[in-house]
DNA sequence: CTTGAATGAGATGTTAAAGTATCATACATT
DNA sequence: AATGTATGATACTTTAACATCTCATTCAAG
């Protein structure tokens, strides 16, 4: 069962990365209940986990991202329902917050870079249908939906919210904010 | 000249760390202009260095914190200054980010729940004066400022944006959101 | 029951980085 | 000028984790 197997390391290593970023080959083995050595039969190396790792959190953002545009009508709904779907799937990519290694990679580091520029299209257009501040920097637009995407994954996981709640949270704030612009003269 | 040295490492390993979080001793002793055996000599291990680098950094952002909330009249006041100062010392806790190995220390992880907490009174406070929206979570609203707060530091550090407009813009999102509000049916 | 593939356990080799030790040099203080 | 302290360079030891290898065991297929 060489598949199901790989799919066990590859689960145990996301479990054992969200807990600690450096966690080692052994504790990633103990946490997929796999002895050691079957990781290297599958992987070729730590690094090459790691890259298999990111591929798939990289895949499986893109599959949900896709499919949440594919039925929206407006841009803006795009991103909406693209925000939401991203947060959904945030605990197969949250280890790479930390996953400092892998920030050399072109493969992963450019496909990050890929992700935001298709984020900033995303917001390009919905600013074009009105609904995105023009007076505030693209690119402060997208950091600011990316570090939002980040703090819900982050709240999920630590339990603080539940998944759904988060989901629409992000969206909320993107839209209202956090104020009850009652009292803007603060 | 014990102290200039001292500095000199701290600061060449902040910049060390923020390029690569995992950065060598060596890395960092080169980065200071400093030998690597200096390094020893002034701190008792790698270790030891990231936690006087991370003491450093809390400490930081605790004067800056307390210099912008002492001169605020309301808790939303506060809260925005406060806000605008953490932005604006991002470079000196940016590398905390992907600091994985410094989350297991007690007292940093402890002075990051601190922060967090003091964070969370001010949120609380700023709602009974009835800026802050009554309708979200505590929780979230923490932790979206919070995930603003790295994203303008990631932003700033990466160069897209300046430091003052950062520093500007994260407020500008807690207040407004970044929707013109024009098409809330979206 | 036999066979073969995958696994677990653990011994062993390998390497990169941490940490230590030494010595010559520069520099400030007296 | 003499002295003491901090530094840089370099060689060395130690350690932790990666990676490989071997062998007994399990288990499914025939």
């Amino acid at each position: 069962m060489a598949l199901a197997t790989e799919e066990r390391i590859l689960e145990g290593a996301v479990r054992a990365l969200s807990a600690s970023p450096n966690a080692t080959v052994d504790q990633i083995a103990a946490e997929a209940r796999v002895g050691r050595a079957t990781v290297f039969r599958h992987f070729e190396s730590r690094a090459g986990l790691l890259r298999a790792l990111a591929r798939r959190a990289i895949a499986q953002t893109d599959r949900v991202t896709r499919q949440a545009t594919a039925r929206a009508c407006t841009a803006t709904d795009a991103l909406r329902l693209a925000t939401k779907a991203v947060v959904g799937a945030g605990e197969s990519y949250r280890f790479l917050e930390a996953a400092a290694e892998l920030r050399d990679e072109p493969e992963i580091a450019g496909a990050y870079e890929r992700q935001m520029s298709e984020l900033a299209d995303l917001v390009r257009a919905s600013r074009r249908e009105g609904f995105i501040r023009p007076d505030v920097p693209l690119a402060w637009v997208v950091a600011s939906i990316d570090g939002l995407i980040w703090a819900a994954c982050r709240a999920v996981g630590e339990g603080e919210l539940g998944r759904v709640q988060a989901q629409d949270l992000v969206w909320d704030t993107i839209t209202s904010g956090l104020s009850t612009g009652a009292a803007k003269e603060f």
